[in-house]
DNA sequence: TGTTATAGTATACAAAAAGATACTAAGGGG
DNA sequence: CCCCTTAGTATCTTTTTGTATACTATAACA
């Protein structure tokens, strides 16, 4: 028997959705479809253009979004979720309904 | 209707559960029970001093684990996860199940 | 002809996280 | 008296992340 050989697998999906803006990018194409560049920034405020475009492309390298271009003028970059990333939303779910319980216990300890 | 107002609850569990380190420990605290600084030392290879220290501090911080001195020398200090650290299971379960099907994936993907 | 738009790249810099290493206190054992 | 142990601190360096700012190509529009 092996000592928590699961240990790293955790590790795994940590890596891909750590980062600042990876979560915020992923649940706004998980939620609204495909979006292009500057639609993406738009809902990301604060996000520089560096930024997004670095977060994009590492989400891109897992597989865990496409990117389509279009030969156009000015430019026209689609992004959207993979079938791939798409099981990634059960995590963020996860995350999300804890930090919604995590919030009334802050509050809690505050009260006391 | 306000815009994606879950958004920044899903930072919250992520600020916690990030950290090249908190994974481990809380998982070895979660299956393995208290644990005293030395003990996790050795189920975490790899770690320094410091940064085992530091790790501990800011799970303690946000009430994730408890921090119990006793009074000897040479000194014994034992940590355990707390009941609301508990809560976390869930999410670090759903990163295992996933991180498992990641690496499937990527097999897949390398033997195209 | 000059301006606007899009989706970037390039460069420099700042801040945060992690790592390496040395040091400490205090009692027990030899 | 010196060394061992445990659970840390303190300091310094390196690496990783993130920010700020300037720059580009090309067509359409006024």
């Amino acid at each position: 028997m092996d000592k928590q050989p699961e240990l790293c697998r955790v590790d795994d999906a940590l890596n891909i959705l750590v980062g600042k803006w990876k979560p915020i990018i992923l649940l706004t194409l998980l939620q609204q479809g495909t979006k292009r560049f500057s639609e993406l920034k738009r809902s990301v405020p604060g996000i520089t253009q560096k930024m997004l475009t670095n977060q994009l492309r590492e989400l891109e390298k897992e597989d865990i979004i496409t990117r389509k271009v279009y030969a156009q003028v000015p430019p026209k970059v689609e992004y959207s979720i993979t079938e791939y990333g798409k099981s990634l939303e059960p995590i963020l779910v996860a995350m999300h309904d804890w930090g919604t319980a995590h919030n009334l216990h802050k509050k809690n300890i505050i009260s006391n």
